[in-house]
DNA sequence: CTGATACAGGACTAAAATGGTCCCCAATTA
DNA sequence: TAATTGGGGACCATTTTAGTCCTGTATCAG
């Protein structure tokens, strides 16, 4: 399903929610309640992001957590990687790929730019964006479709025999 | 890391071998081999790509796969789903989401749209695209960027106490 | 200075997903 | 009839994930 993780999920629920409320510092137990969710579980997650310099914290009575940064320089890319780690959408995706077959598999090439498509798509999207209730317009509603994946010169490639690489 | 899982990573992999190839049969056996995989994996995921419609199999002696339709017309979204399901980046994403934090999470709304977005990515690409070996020009390389995430008499979205929805 | 508050770090466990193998059956062809 | 090739599903081992808990440390109020 391509889906993200609870843990990155509640992540970007507790940044929606601090950033609604930029001015004040957020302790761990008021957000999981505010949110519905397990304070253990909402700390762990802060202590991620915090560590990923998403978020600052201060300890001791009236401490808690705030942004690191303005909810407008904060995009929905920094958060994935904050707890998942890179975007990366196959193992070759990231640079430091360890995939011994990519000879062998072909479509190494592409894979890496369609991650590199959404990895840019994501980081476009920013904690302003999906924290303001309502008014983020669709994003690529129709620009998407407009993207040329090929040169206006040349056609959409088709995958026929003569087309082969004959990589095998 | 977004990533997805091995077996989708496979039949990604298979799919453009076939489409290479498309006027032969191919049997399991022989694309495990030229793909340097487990025949039983490849076996595996080629029996699901048969579910999800992308191929036509054939038993007995020269029998084998093949695609269902051309490369042109089966979309890596189309790849993906087949193996891990329809494409959905959270919880609610997907049409009868049973999440019950809809309410306190507040961030909803907008992952459906990022999520519709990256589906609307994978859909535009093609396994003709995957299955060339280089032709595939980055996607999105621009274009990505100048999609306005906001209509244009609407300034871009900050978060601020004032725009807070108090939603909780 | 003391005590309460609140984060830091990490160990730990239970449950689920994933990757992978294997076996027996059904269809097709020579 | 025999050889080939896919279909379906059971099954297992490993990893990942989610979630809890405990002990320590910084900060603030009084």
């Amino acid at each position: 399903m391509l889906k993200l993780s609870k843990m990155t999920d509640y992540a970007a629920v507790v940044m929606a929610r601090i950033a609604r409320e930029p001015d004040s510092a957020h302790a761990a137990i008021d957000l999981a309640e505010s949110v519905q969710l397990p304070h253990p579980t909402v700390s762990k997650t802060l202590k991620a992001l915090v560590r990923a310099g998403l978020l600052e914290s201060r300890r001791g009575a009236l401490g808690g957590y705030r942004l690191a940064r303005p909810a407008s320089q904060i995009t929905a890319s920094d958060i994935i990687s904050a707890i998942e780690g890179p975007v990366a959408v196959t193992e070759c995706s990231h640079a430091d790929g360890d995939c011994e077959l990519v000879n062998t598999c072909g479509v190494a090439d592409n894979w890496q730019r369609v991650s590199y498509a959404i990895s840019e798509l994501l980081g476009s999207v920013t904690l302003a964006h999906l924290a303001s209730s309502a008014p983020l317009r669709m994003p690529v509603q129709l620009p998407i479709q407009a993207i040329s994946l090929y040169g206006d010169d040349e056609p959409p490639p088709m995958a026929t025999a003569a087309n082969s690489t004959g990589k095998r």
